[in-house]
DNA sequence: CTCTGTGAAGGGATTCACAGCG
DNA sequence: CGCTGTGAATCCCTTCACAGAG
């Protein structure tokens, strides 16, 4: 298969730049997406990049330069319209937001996230999740059918999903991607502190736990040289 | 206070920087210490740098470069000793790693993070965890024992808890924040969608669920110009 | 005036390329 | 030979600074 390791050595990880947009535009778009619509609840229309960029921890300019991105243009009194920017940003992103995703591994994880993407969002949805447990498959999981893995890729094909989560042990997190990547998934959230080793045209994310908080306890210890 | 918003506009993100070491070196550097570990566990006793870029998802290149920041060396036969470097990233990392840490919000992410961080290893461990819901508190989850919220200062001083882990709905972040940063807290993990608003010598570090997801679902869509 | 839009400058991080060593 | 260590080059991202518009 694609094992990497020794065979590839210098290998870059071409991670998908696609459009020539970086992940971190992407990242802050949706982050401002968020702010914007909360801004939009509290019944305001307009906010000014200066804002924005309080709102999300980074500079004017940076907010400015991101939404040149998208080709959006405020006006240079009222600063930018929430609907205008919000349904701008909606373009960028494409289809993509509305994609269902599924998800393997219903420990707690897999349990924290199915209720994290119930609750809020109803854009974002988990729309089937799997498990190798015969005592979770066939129930209902915050409201989420679970299915044994073994039906993966049938009900990824029907449904049509390209984006998998990974929830399960480190040691079956191989192999789970192995699954999903044979039947057909482009993308990847990675959960399980495990490197995948996948084919090029795949995107993964990796969200490594241990890792976030071993950097906030280095931070926090050696906080202005103390 | 502090808030920022409007007042502070043109603020820096100044994320501590501490001893010139970058976030991501850090985070690498976590990343490094935990593929050493299986590679030792697996009766392996040394590493060449390609090896452990293949296993990190990057380039040999950067691996000599980060664990020249940590100032370790290896041998030109015989590449790295697993058992040196790793003690150079402990060393390196110093007590920060041994610190103990609490969680605010005993839900779905509360629990899954607990047992994470229960599960494995030893080092990282989450000594107290709070709640204000009367049902919770007081039991023992994940062998760890769970208090009002009230509690926080107290527990956070006796046992010089520096780092706080937020898991709490977004309406309550801010304020959990506030407390933390009361009680002596000099590190926050947020799981909570909500930019925290923090006094300059805070360490702050954010993982967004929904961005994280977003991203994916973005790049997996809009891969390779499909 | 204050705000956006934007080319250009600046700073970091990654990669290159090669000296040196076993 | 193949590997590490390392200065230099490159690339990418962020920030600056100012023109232009209201």
């Amino acid at each position: 298969m694609y094992r990497k390791e020794k065979a590839v050595m210098e290998e870059k990880k071409t991670q998908k730049k696609q459009k020539n947009v970086s992940q971190k535009v992407i990242e802050r778009l949706s982050l401002y997406r968020r702010i914007l619509q909360e801004q939009l609840s509290a019944g305001n229309s307009n906010i000014f990049s200066h804002q924005l960029a309080g709102y999300s921890g980074g500079t004017a300019a940076q907010v400015r330069q991101d939404i040149r991105v998208i080709g959006y243009s405020g006006s240079t009194n009222g600063g930018y319209s929430l609907a205008g920017l919000i349904r701008s940003i909606d373009e960028f992103f494409g289809a993509s937001r509305s994609q269902a995703s599924l998800i393997v591994g219903i420990g707690n994880l897999g349990k924290a996230l199915l209720s994290h993407f119930a609750l809020r969002s109803l854009e974002l949805t988990i729309s089937a999740a799997f498990d190798n447990d015969p005592e979770k498959t066939g129930t209902l999981i915050e409201g989420c059918r679970c299915f044994d893995v073994e039906q993966l890729p049938n009900i990824a094909r029907e449904q049509n999903i390209s984006v998998g989560i990974i929830a399960v042990p480190p040691e079956a997190a191989q192999e789970t991607a192995d699954l999903m990547v044979r039947a057909g998934i482009s993308g990847i959230l990675n959960f399980a502190p495990v490197y995948l080793d996948t084919p090029e045209h795949i995107f993964v994310d990796m969200v490594d736990l241990t890792m976030s908080l071993e950097k906030v306890l280095y931070f926090a210890y050696n906080r202005d040289g103390g």
